[in-house]
DNA sequence: TATGCGATATTCT
DNA sequence: GAATATCGCATAG
């Protein structure tokens, strides 16, 4: 399956500068990725909004060197590592100067299927880019990409719909201990490859 | 299928 | 010193 040709780069004047309509745009799109010798990409399936004003968000407490990527303006990337092993992908939103993003969850992989099962270390279809931490790690994704543009970089870009995208379902957001009651996650419905408790996703 | 726990590093208090 | 936008494995039902 030739998919390069159906994926159009996203232009900055098409994404949504609020962080919530950025949400539910970015499902169906694609993340692609140029790595020497590959191309990986992914359909995104699932996302959080973090917006301005979320105590759990990572701008809640205003900016610092670690946070300033979210400050960049709509279609930057904040890369940041949690936990001490997985790194985190957000597409940042809203104007420059406003920290606010939106945390990308999983994808439904569709280019450079071997290139992730090696590093992911597992050949389960289902399993390869299904949580933020798995999916950063199939697409080689780490501290480098932080900050970059998502819509001008030749390595980590935004990417066209390649079909029709699903209903978009709505819930609370994965492992939080502020704010739990937001409906700030979306997700495709019926989509096989969304991570989080099934109860989540109807 | 669901829940629980340890590993792990960086940041902020 | 505590907290953390997680993962993978273990165990129980």
């Amino acid at each position: 399956m030739k998919l390069a040709p159906l994926i159009r780069r996203l232009r900055r004047e098409e994404l949504p500068v609020d962080t919530i309509e950025l949400a539910r745009f970015l499902i169906g799109k694609s993340i692609v990725r140029r790595l020497p010798g590959c191309r990986l990409s992914g359909r995104i399936v699932e996302v959080e909004a973090y917006p301005v004003g979320d105590a759990a968000g990572h701008a809640f407490r205003g900016r610092t060197a670690s946070n300033r990527s979210l400050f960049l303006g709509t279609g930057y990337a904040y890369v940041y590592l949690s936990y001490g092993s997985s790194f985190m992908l957000n597409v940042t939103s809203e104007e420059p100067g406003v920290g606010a993003g939106v945390l990308i969850r999983s994808l439904e992989p569709m280019e450079g299927l071997r290139s992730m099962e090696r590093r992911r270390r597992t050949s389960k279809l289902f399993d390869l880019a299904r949580g933020p931490g798995r999916l950063t790690m199939a697409m080689d994704i780490d501290g480098h990409c932080d900050g970059r543009d998502l819509c001008a970089d030749t390595t980590l870009w935004l990417g066209s719909a390649v079909r029709r995208t699903g209903a978009i379902g709505r819930s609370v957001r994965v492992g939080l201990s502020k704010e739990v009651k937001r409906l700030r996650r979306f997700y495709e419905r019926g989509s096989p490859y969304v991570s989080g408790p099934r109860r989540l996703s109807p």
